[in-house]
DNA sequence: CCTGAAATTGCTACGGT
DNA sequence: ACCGTAGCAATTTCAGG
């Protein structure tokens, strides 16, 4: 890995390898990936502190498949905001809804566009009509509903 | 942790304990989960072992940290296919675009959506133009650029 | 479903090239 | 920047209540 002067990061092959292993499975060990890349443990154990001192490295987490769960819908929500005034008002009260797991400010049709998790669409009905449709200085919704996931990745680096 | 017939499941609080905690960060270890609930270690990991079985458990990941990369730009993009006939051979064009992260069959406006991150904005403009735009079957796009997330989290057990 | 002990594996610090 | 060693901590297996 080297730094340049202007905040740029390169990454030599190894590091790549380094964090497409960790990409895919957080847990691989680093004795595996030192075997794979054919250096020592320790060598693939420096440039990880590395890669998480210059914050390459992000969060390691676990995902829930959440269709065992009794989760099988998702759905997108294009909110119209009154005035862009609401916006911080907005985010706080969908903080309180749990079944939004992003949100974001945007540009162009809609101020603020979320991503909903449901057990199915009563469930979605529901937090749409109880629920965000509630909150404060929300015009309309439009809303797109997932029948399936096609694609689902990460970049590689 | 108990399956009923109907294939539902039930989490008792230690496995909800589990999950927060390994959601949180895949590398919590067994041993400090184990003394926060006042079990052994061996229970934990049988626990862990029987939620990895029934699938609820899905993978660890290591996120990059994309802004570090230079990817700082995420747009999502609905897309209007001529005939949803199309949809299969459209997918398989996406999964050759490496900048499309997420990609769903949807009902409403659009027929694809896809999340797509990217450095700035003329590599999104490239990617839309000479990428997705150049698809078979694609016959306009409408794009949404986010400004800033938000939220993002994910839903608890 | 739990425990405790033993075996295994992996992590991390240190000294050196 | 990398290596080897060695001590330590954690995971995982096993026998048993």
């Amino acid at each position: 890995m080297r730094v340049s002067n202007l905040h740029t990061v390169e990454l030599d092959g190894i590091d790549k390898i380094i964090l497409e292993a960790l990409m895919e499975n957080s847990k691989t060990s680093i004795s595996k990936i030192a075997k794979q890349v054919g250096v020592s443990s320790t060598a693939i154990h420096q440039r990880i502190k590395k890669l998480e001192n210059a914050n390459i490295i992000g969060d390691t987490v676990t995902l829930l498949n959440y269709k065992a769960l009794g989760y099988k819908t998702t759905a997108y929500v294009g909110v119209f905001l009154e005035k862009s005034v609401y916006y911080k008002d907005a985010i706080n009260d969908m903080l309180k809804i749990p079944e939004i797991i992003e949100a974001y400010f945007t540009t162009g049709n809609y101020t603020i566009f979320i991503k909903i998790l449901c057990k199915d669409n009563d469930h979605l009905m529901s937090v749409l009509r109880n629920g965000i449709q509630e909150i404060k200085g929300i015009e309309r919704t439009e809303t797109i509903i997932s029948l399936e996931q096609s694609i689902s990745r990460q970049i590689k680096p």
